[in-house]
DNA sequence: GGTCAGCACTCTACCGGGGAGAGTGCTAAT
DNA sequence: ATTAGCACTCTCCCCGGTAGAGTGCTGACC
């Protein structure tokens, strides 16, 4: 494409994520080409809508990016907007004063990240495919009943209330404990499981085998935490005015089930993904474009990190600090997790 | 007030919460009082307005209860409703399946109450004021860091990542998690602060300070865990069908801490609260009636439940079902926590 | 061929008027 | 105390007319 079309196509996205107003060739002419007319500009916006970037609310209205317009953009024009010193300082702070435990943390991650990018963010606990366990503990509750905890590499805590076919101590609990922990204790979860296949029938195959059970739930990723917040940012909008709108969308955050298909989107794509309006799976998110990436303490532990906004979004803000949210937020599991 | 008088109101309260409409003298003639004639009925409806129950949109428009007729209605006239079999199933069903850990079943919990109130609702983590040790762990990180892990009585699993003056192997810190849990494990916390005082310098000192600050942080309630849910259903009521009255609401529901000060309310109060309108100490929640109670695994152990929706909220479905909600859940709470 | 001034055209948003409908309060009779 | 009848009030909705914004097109200019 020209660049002159380009400069335009570009002036128009920036102009109507701005002011929400569709876009006429007189403000184009005025705020960003004042060495054209208002003609010539006229007749390039009228390209562009040949080419389906534009497109026109009704005959006599102004100029509106569509979803290809706002994926060219995307691809093509836009450059990253320079993160302020404040807003940088904020992250920071947010997520270095953030709790060490899983929940906590994630928790923390969506409200900064929705805080800084004034839309609303979802966000997903970090999660390995092969878990590696630091620690493993068993705690009597009653007779027959044990308390099975598991710290795994992350610091993430996953217990679990086991019935025993027998009885044990306390006192025989913290022996089994202690030897669970040094055969598996610093290892990975296939460990666990080869320990699993060769171990006698009796007590300690049981609570192996619970073990295991545990780390599967968790490797599937199917108890995994995903959080959102944020929503109250979406409804500043004008698209969200008719709450309809804000209906749809709450129906695919409040049901983590669709949340979670949402984020397996990015698994095994590049490290940014934005997805704009049509190119959405599900039809509520018509009319909201979704930014994604990857974070977490380490290349093999990583969670889904995302913005859901209107496509009417400010993409180069909100890629720019949501990347700069995902490596803070990295950066802090990295130093806790070790 | 005369026995017809209540009627009316009860009729008018009925009416406007199934049908959003305001209730003319006409319609409650001849779905409610056949055999009295519209003028009375109107006399009457005149007679409940000077008293401040009901109140009129405008001149020529029906009547709609005031936030003391809701007041009056809840105090007076409400008789439970029943709950039907199948949605006494399905809170049955969700909370048995809940997942065991503490905010596994507080998600689990407020979704339930949502999804059968078809309200917003919000819950909070059960909490108690004197918190009994059930089991404390140490784990060594790196030479001079350690994960403490405190499993609190209702199973509720406390971390925190503790700098250590002076490092400790593995099995240095195993011996002293076995000193500290012959010490402290079915204690209540204030058996930490008498040891702590007692104690000599030294490492252990230092632990039990921070099993110390972490007790402490649970028992001020800080870290208290609160979840919503369900604001979907608000969306299908007229009243928030301009999304500024979702606005306010989320904002209450999104910034945690409103959210604690609304759920503070109720402690020291009745184990049933409505706050209706502006009872509502926060302007935001005007028009939002709030239903609350407690719930938890045992009478030391209490978290908040509670219902968010419009003051036209059908009071009789949604204290019975809340109430049936907090029973189902304290119940397996029970039976879990031991 | 690109650029541009001028102009007719189209469509929305807004305003005010008028009629239908709902529901009231009042009055007078029972 | 209850009730029928009636005038009154207010909202809602439809309608037409207008102002304004922005377009597409045409013809001239470089």
């Amino acid at each position: 494409m020209e660049s002159r079309k380009q400069a335009i196509l570009r002036a128009v996205v920036h102009e109507f994520t701005t002011s929400a107003v569709p876009v006429g060739s007189q403000a184009l002419q005025s705020r960003y080409f004042v060495n054209l007319s208002s003609a010539t500009i006229r007749s390039e916006l009228a390209d562009l809508a040949d080419l389906g970037y534009l497109t026109q609310p009704h005959t006599s209205a102004g100029r509106v990016p569509t979803d290809s317009g706002y994926r060219y953009f995307v691809d093509f024009l836009m450059d990253l907007e320079p993160i302020p010193e404040r807003v940088r300082a904020y992250i920071h702070d947010e997520l270095n004063t953030a709790p060490a435990d899983e929940q906590g943390m994630v928790e923390r991650v969506a409200m900064t990240l929705a805080a800084v990018t004034q839309n609303a963010s979802v966000a997903s606990a970090p999660q390995g495919s092969l878990a590696r366990i630091k620690h493993v503990d068993l705690v009597s509750l009653e007779p027959k009943e044990v308390l099975l905890i598991l710290l795994l590499e992350g610091n993430l805590l996953r217990q679990q209330v086991v019935e025993t076919s027998e009885g044990a101590t306390q006192a025989l609990l913290t022996r089994l404990a202690a030897r669970l922990n040094a055969a598996l204790s610093g290892r990975a979860s296939d460990e666990a499981r080869r320990r699993y296949e060769s171990a006698p029938l009796g007590l300690e195959k049981e609570l192996l085998g619970r073990v295991i059970a545990v780390l599967d739930v968790y490797e599937k990723g199917s108890d995994n935490l995903v959080v959102h917040d944020g929503v109250r940012n979406l409804l500043r909008q004008p698209e969200f005015a008719e709450s309809s709108r804000v209906h749809q969308v709450l129906e695919v955050l409040e049901e983590t089930r669709y949340l979670t298909v949402l984020l397996r989107q990015l698994i095994g794509n590049s490290d940014l993904q934005i997805v704009i309006g049509s190119e959405n799976a599900s039809s509520q998110l018509q009319g909201c474009a979704v930014v994604l990436t990857t974070y977490g303490p380490s290349d093999r532990l990583k969670g889904v990190l995302g913005v859901i906004g209107p496509t009417r979004m400010a993409y180069s803000q909100t890629v720019a600090r949501l990347q700069a949210v995902a490596r803070s937020a990295s950066d802090r599991m990295a130093a806790l997790g070790v």
